[in-house]
DNA sequence: TAGCCTGCATACCGAGGAGTATTCGGGATC
DNA sequence: GATCCCGAATACTCCTCGGTATGCAGGCTA
């Protein structure tokens, strides 16, 4: 990715940093912040705790570090998948989208970081405040994007575009919850559905101008 | 509600238990699993940590125990709302479910201790098959309401019931995750947004039969 | 190669909390 | 009214863990 760099201190400092990010990511969603040690998170990546207090001021310190890591990697992926010239046709980027957000963000280990994330925001109005901004960035890069597609089929939204990205986000991590509980809840076939069902909606005013139901459900 | 009853020493030691899965459960939410600390709760229930371990084992079967007392006031609620007999009757159960969810479901307190739920699940199994059996008993009775909204329409569901109530759920679910993070990510017009979205879905060969879109959005 | 600076390791402290052993008090029973 | 019983209060233990203070090694500069 990267051209190599020798290892200069900083890039070992870095280095440092990043691995300690990572098991701290990884830790963090298997046992939870409040129930994951430093001790542990520090052996996870190989150091001790004089690594963390080097690295990051305090618990909160690191944790919200992971969370901004986190929130970058999840704005690199949507930019990789909306800078992709097929993303601006329409009726090709939904499978796209469809298989990158598979790719990246239908994972039980994400899912349940995100969760002690909220949970964690919704006890520290600062991590909160991140937390909606980020979210509200994600959203309007949907949102954006099924504008571009009402734009280009020329034809009025069948329901106001914030309230469907809104929809949209809200369905695919309340299934990763279900997935949580047990994962027979989501089978290929639930997610099939309601990935069609979503296409339904957007798709709507097309749907009931064309008579087209066909193409409803499996 | 019942009869009054004298205050035999049967009756002191559930009312205990009582207040103290009460608390439990507000704190719980509050300050997490592992950020509530057993103190806390009896102090909150106005008792001290004795009547906690003289009434349940652990601060685990205690958890387990708001759990519990959660799944069976969730039936109650289910039952509640399809014994009455509007809700028997289509077109008309709709607005009931929307409120008797919105009454009892739609909060954030509940919203937090759900997910406490489900996380504490992911990591005990035994909590997780007791959180997947409930789970699973709930969108059956969803499922149930949406087939025999389809047999008293006689004509084919637009989607599998048993996919359409696990999207439903999900839905809502993680719309209350947002809520979290952000209240105005779930307006009232996103809400209604909402319902109205799955209500097209649940009426998709209806409006296509009789052309009828003019209900779709506000 | 002597000295220094820095990043991590090590050793330590104190607080807090789960769990336990014991005590206490107030009803029930005779 | 003496005794018993039991549910809750009290007091204590043990241990984990966040945070700090200090030690140390290894790579820079001269």
């Amino acid at each position: 990715m990267t051209t190599f760099e020798p290892l200069t201190p900083e890039r070992r400092r870095a280095m440092t940093r990043q691995h300690l990010l990572e098991a701290a990511a990884m830790v963090f969603a298997r046992d939870g912040f409040q129930g994951s040690s430093l001790d542990e998170i520090a052996a996870t990546a190989g150091f001790t705790k004089g690594a963390v207090y080097s690295n990051f001021k305090s618990k909160d310190d690191l944790f919200l570090a992971v969370l901004d890591e986190r929130f970058e990697r999840g704005r690199a992926a949507i930019r990789g998948v909306l800078d992709t010239p097929e993303a601006r046709s329409p009726d090709k980027w939904k499978p796209l989208v469809a298989s990158a957000v598979k790719e990246s963000l239908w994972d039980e280990s994400w899912t349940m970081l995100f969760l002690e994330f909220v949970l964690y925001a919704a006890r520290n109005p600062d991590a909160r405040l991140k937390l909606a901004a980020w979210t509200r960035h994600s959203l309007s890069q949907v949102e954006q994007l099924l504008t571009e597609e009402y734009d280009a089929a020329d034809r009025p939204p069948g329901y106001p575009p914030a309230d469907l990205a809104m929809i949209s986000v809200a369905l695919f991590d309340g299934l990763g919850v279900y997935r949580l509980i047990d994962p027979s809840f989501t089978s290929d076939q639930t997610l099939t559905a309601a990935l069609q069902f979503l296409s339904d909606a957007i798709d709507l005013d097309v749907a009931s101008q064309e008579g087209d139901t066909a193409t409803k459900a499996r």
